[in-house]
DNA sequence: ACCTGAACACCGTTCAAGT
DNA sequence: ACCTGAACACCGTTCAAGT
C-alpha cells in the first residue's frame, strides 16, 4: 500500500519547478541539490538522471523564469511594444528575486534568453531601426532589457519581498551615515518629502524603474529620429 | 634560522590585498578561506583574527577596489566630471572582473561605496541639479555609476581577461544559433562589417560602454535643462 | 541496466585542547 | 591569553556495490 503514496514520477520539468519554488521561498542560498531532493521526496542522486549538474539546473530555472514573460505583442509603435515587454519582465523578476543574480552569475546564453533577445531586436527592426543602431541600442539597454532594476542596493533581492514599495518606515538612512554623507541624506529626503503623511518611506521602485526606462527609450527614439549611425567611430 | 624566512606579520590590509590578487588571478570561485590562507603561508584560522567571516572579507575587498577609482575632480561641467569618474571606475573594474558580481551579491552599502555615491550626488548638485532630480538620476544610473557594464553576457567577467575588445575571431555567433535567431545574427554582423579586415571580431566594449553612458548623460542633461520635477507623479 | 548509499574532495566556521 | 589542529555541518559529485 505504500506504493499508493508514491509521488509523481520525477521529470526534468518537475525538478525545475520545485527548484524555482525553493529559490522563491527560501532564497537561492538555500537551493542545494540535497535540499531540492528532500523537497521532491527523492534521494539526491536521482536528480542527476535529469540534469547533468547544478549549473544545468540553474540554466533550466532561468529558462522557466524567462518563459513567464509575456510574449511580445507587435504594435505599430516600437516604443510601446518594447516598453510593455520590459515592464512585464520586471513583474516576473519581482516574483523571482534570485533570478537577476543567477542570470548574471551563470553568464550563459540559454535558448530562452536568446529567443527573448532576438524578438526584442525584431521589435526595433520592425520600428525602422537600422541593424547598426539596433545593435548598439541592445548593448545600451543591457540587462535592463530583461527587466533588471540595476539598483546597487536592492532590498527586493533579499528574502522574498513582494510589494513594489519599501515598507520600512525610517530605515532609509541611519542618522550616523546621514551625518557622514550629507548629499545622500539630502536626496533621501527628496524622495519622501512629496509623499504626504509618511516620512522617509523610501522610494517607489516602480516609479524609479519607469523613470530610468523612459530616459533610455526617449534617448533611443531621438537617435533613431536623427538617423544615427556608427560610421566614423572614435579611435 | 627558520625564523629569518618568516613572512611579514598578518594584517587586515595584507589579507585584503592577497584576497583581491587571488580573485584577480584565479577567479572569485577560487577564493576560499583555505586557499587564501595558503597564499598567505598561514593556517586558515589565522585569518579570522582580522576579519569576522568571509562576508566581511568580501566587503573589505570591495572597498579595496572602490578605493582604486580616481578621486572626483570638480569641474564647471558636471557632465564632464561625472563622465570622467565613471570611465575611471570602469577601468578599475576591468582589472577586477569579479567585483561587479561580488558587489551585487553582497548587496551591502560599504562606507567606501557610500562615499563614492555621495561624491557623485555632490557633482550633480554642484551642476545645479535639484535634490529631487539628483535622486531619480542616481537611481536611473544604477550600477552603471560604478562603471558596471551591465552586459547580459560579459566575456570579461569570466577568467581574467585583460583587453578591452573580444579577441576570439569567429565566436560571435555559432552558425546553428544564427539560423534560429536571425535578428541576433543580423546585428552581430552589423557590429563587425564596418571594421575593415577582420570579420566577426566582436564588439568594441569601450565603444558600447561610452555609447550607453552618453545616452544616459544626454538624457539627464535634457531633463535638467527642462527643469524636470517629480511633482504630480503618476498613480 | 538501473538505482542508491557511501565516499571523496571540498567548503565556512566552531571549539576545545595545546602552548 | 593566544594560537591552532581537529571537528562539525554542510556542499557538489563520483563511484562502486547492490538490486
Amino acid at each position: 500500500m505504500a506504493e499508493m503514496l508514491r509521488r509523481a514520477p520525477l521529470s526534468r520539468d518537475r525538478i525545475l519547478r520545485a527548484a524555482v519554488a525553493l529559490a522563491d521561498e527560501a532564497g537561492i542560498e538555500s537551493l542545494s541539490m540535497r535540499n531540492l531532493a528532500q523537497d521532491l521526496d527523492v534521494v539526491p542522486m536521482a536528480i542527476y538522471k535529469h540534469v547533468a549538474n547544478k549549473d544545468e539546473l540553474l540554466d533550466g530555472m532561468i529558462d522557466v523564469v524567462v518563459s513567464e514573460i509575456d510574449p511580445l505583442v507587435p504594435d505599430a509603435d516600437w516604443k510601446h511594444t518594447v516598453r510593455r515587454r520590459i515592464l512585464s519582465a520586471r513583474q516576473v523578476l519581482l516574483r523571482h528575486p534570485w533570478a537577476p543574480l543567477a542570470i548574471e552569475s551563470r553568464n550563459m546564453a540559454t535558448p530562452a534568453i536568446l529567443a527573448y533577445l532576438d524578438s526584442m531586436v525584431g521589435a526595433f527592426r520592425a520600428g525602422g531601426f537600422s541593424a547598426d543602431l539596433a545593435h548598439h541600442v541592445m548593448h545600451a539597454m543591457g540587462s535592463r532589457i530583461l527587466g533588471f532594476s540595476q539598483e546597487l542596493f536592492d532590498a527586493s533581492r533579499r528574502a522574498g519581498r513582494s510589494g513594489t514599495t519599501n515598507p520600512e518606515p525610517p530605515a532609509a538612512l541611519p542618522p550616523e551615515v546621514a551625518a557622514r554623507f550629507p548629499h545622500l541624506a539630502e536626496i533621501a529626503m527628496a524622495a519622501s518629502h512629496d509623499n504626504e503623511s509618511v516620512v522617509g518611506q523610501g522610494c517607489d521602485d516602480q516609479f524609479e524603474f519607469e523613470f530610468a526606462l523612459n530616459l533610455l527609450l526617449d534617448g533611443i527614439e531621438r537617435l533613431h529620429q536623427q538617423g544615427w549611425t556608427s560610421s566614423r567611430r572614435p579611435r
